[in-house]
DNA sequence: GACTAAATGGAACAACCTTCCCGTATTGCG
DNA sequence: CGCAATACGGGAAGGTTGTTCCATTTAGTC
């Protein structure tokens, strides 16, 4: 095709190219928090960023393109899980940090977009998952550690405890549309850790009764 | 004033009106099914339904009018809770309504669309928060009478019991989206139940150690 | 500091969304 | 069955957004 085999802006990525990119992201976010995934248009984006639509056009191709690479900007930006000792406290920190995440004008607004562009956009999609699928491995270590110290069973899935810390809040925050509060994250963290403590996030095991079989 | 005090379609909602607009949500359902919430628009839906486009902006106004009511047809469609006489077949019958309802090509692509819209929209947010909350409403008495069973603590918050089976659903289908399985059914039931028999669903109290402070 | 290729910006064009106007068809009622 | 008000349909106009072409500017290199 036309493309020299490779996506504008990757060749010459120094300079003018890193501030158009920048002040287009920035844009990006603005326009989301005001008008949301549905009321962001390729134009205003271009005029807020102050740069050509040509350019927009030419580097991300459509408005769900625009979200995608704002997640994986995000992405990139890794957050140090936490070490606190205990899981517990470790949980909460976790847990608290996605309230504030998604109270964020800014942040919350990103997120909420790109789960509504991941609804009719497969590059959208992808972006999201990988950021999602990154940020729980990245608190697996929290779970494992917890387990090496005999906090937890031997098994213990700790993805599975990391994605059942947020799910609550995340289901608040598109599903019920309820505030997402510390109070519920707090409340995550109780419910997720008696769980994981009787052991129902053990690998394979179906832990429904009080005893173990 | 132009409106004569109500809106268009309610002053005489038998026989074509009423034909109109099962027609349109007909096709605002295929079309999301085609291309999602973000790919919806008036002009489609009017030519699928076979209805003049005028007619559809005077009575939905815009896409995320058209999803709210689709969202609000579904509400007035209560489906009765289960009673297979024991908490946890029931909330896994209830897991597994839901595991389905996600993964019907058209509900799951409706569900979607609604909570995308919600993102950007009041009227869709109301439609999406009044449909989940109903629905919860009517699953908290299965909850109630396993505790009256004595198979649950004395307190425990079935609102709060039938959010945590079905978040971790959501939590696949619309963030890390991964499949919805029945086995990720199960596993919500079995997690949810460990952490209710824990006590970590008794209103008030947070339980996170093994004994009461 | 000059050269080459990459990246950008402005303008033009097409497509779409949305509204307005008015004639027509249908409903509910007497 | 006839009347009056309601709701619908079609087409055209105005505005906004999507998309592409080509000259100009800039980054990276010798």
């Amino acid at each position: 095709m036309e493309q020299p085999s490779r996506i504008a802006g990757t060749v010459r990525p120094g300079g003018r190219t890193a501030r158009v990119r920048a002040a287009v992201l920035e844009a990006t976010q603005d326009e989301l928090v005001e008008h949301g995934f549905h009321g962001l248009t390729m134009d205003q984006v271009a005029a807020r960023a102050g740069v050509g639509k040509t350019t927009v056009y030419r580097r991300w191709g459509s408005t769900p393109g625009l979200v995608a690479d704002l997640m994986t900007e995000l992405a990139n930006q890794s957050s140090p899980h936490a070490d606190t000792g205990g899981i517990e406290s470790d949980l909460r920190v976790n847990a608290l940090a996605v309230v504030e995440a998604l109270n964020d004008g800014r942040l919350g607004a990103t997120f909420q977009a790109v789960i509504a562009a991941a609804t009719c956009d497969e590059q959208a999609s992808l972006a999201l998952r990988t950021f999602y699928l990154r940020r729980i491995e990245e608190w697996t270590s929290v779970v494992d550690l917890a387990v090496a110290r005999g906090e937890l069973p031997v098994g213990t899935d700790g993805g599975e405890v990391i994605r059942a810390i947020a799910a609550p809040l995340y289901y608040r925050l598109m599903i019920t549309r309820e505030p997402v509060t510390a109070e519920a994250a707090e409340w995550s963290v109780a419910r997720t850790l008696a769980a994981a403590r009787a052991g129902a996030f053990v690998t394979g095991a179906l832990v429904t009764g009080g005893a173990p079989g």
